[in-house]
DNA sequence: CGCCCCATGTAAGACGTTACATGATTGA
DNA sequence: TCAATCATGTAACGTCTTACATGGGGCG
């Protein structure tokens, strides 16, 4: 099973071609520094995803430059990332952060087609719809043994959730809407 | 240095005390799954704080019970607790994952005093005042070179931290609003 | 020459996941 | 008595963090 890290890289690869250093500064640079820019975690990733045969590296070694080795996607990789992309929306995708499923997303239309996209948000709208009315039991249920500011903490999550839905919808609109 | 499973323990252990099993149920069964509900994670995440002296652990015997490990929070485990949820906010904690701070937050009231989670409301929300116009840059810069998807998660994040901040404002006036 | 940035890596240690193991108790 | 639940643990494995190491290249 391949980390989370690991589908980051793959998708920023795809994207286009990286060495690990650019991987770095991407990382660092923008709001995915949650995962780890780190050189202890990307280049160790980067062999293993090359073991896997996912990635291959070629050694940049023009004009005098120091070495310096660029990643791109194999065939087995960019099917593996459609995969990942396509795998079936769970409960735990939604309980265990929405940092991975937004990836995924980010990752799904040049990755793996507008379709996939598409379908990604419905299934995340559905998962919502189904997940939003829990979290309210759940506070309905904890209301009096909770302190004031666990309350809240609960309402904050709740929050995010249901503007995450209102998210998807607009999404969905800018697909095309009529579903 | 502590993990968030650590804290996420030491904070419900202060709310009453529990035994490894009943943190695995309210685990399981909460919004908190998030942290782990294997025994692989909890029972040696116990032992550690335990030989840091931040909680001790008292074996219920009585009636035939089976035996049973009861743990409460120490002194040094409340100050422990204090330090962490008083700590100043930084960036870090905004980027690298709200869940802990929120975690902060959910314990502060009962653990640190009302004083302690007004100051870290106030903190989050002039961290996300800051942090938003920042992502808002983020998206007008990468705009043109970005997927449509890619900018639709990304806009995501923006309304997940806008809303952040709604909620800061929210919670602040039922703290007795004036600021 | 000395310093900082490019670019890659390694080693030690900590933590979490998975899976397995152990026994006592309750209920069918 | 057999299964399920209570309750605790352990071992192997993989990954991340932190910190250190290495060297070339440009620049003042």
């Amino acid at each position: 099973m391949i980390p989370s890290l690991g589908y980051a890289i793959l998708g920023l690869i795809q994207q286009s071609p990286c060495s690990g250093y650019d991987l770095r500064k991407i990382f660092s640079g923008t709001a995915m520094k949650t995962y780890s820019d780190s050189p202890g975690a990307i280049y160790p990733a980067l062999r293993r995803l090359e073991q896997q045969r996912l990635i291959g590296g070629r050694i940049q070694q023009g004009s005098g430059l120091r070495r310096r080795q660029v990643f791109h996607v194999t065939t087995k990789g960019t099917a593996e990332l459609k995969k990942w992309i396509s795998r079936p929306l769970t409960q735990d995708d939604l309980a265990s952060g929405l940092k991975e499923v937004m990836l995924r997303f980010a990752f799904s239309e040049p990755a793996a087609g507008t379709d996939s996209s598409v379908q990604l948000l419905q299934a995340l709208r559905a998962q919502l719809e189904e997940y939003v009315p829990t979290l309210h039991v759940q506070l309905k249920a904890g209301r009096a043994a909770m302190s004031r500011s666990s309350r809240l903490a609960l309402e904050s999550g709740i929050r995010s959730y249901e503007s995450l839905l209102e998210w998807t919808k607009y999404a969905l609109a800018r697909y095309g809407g009529k579903e």
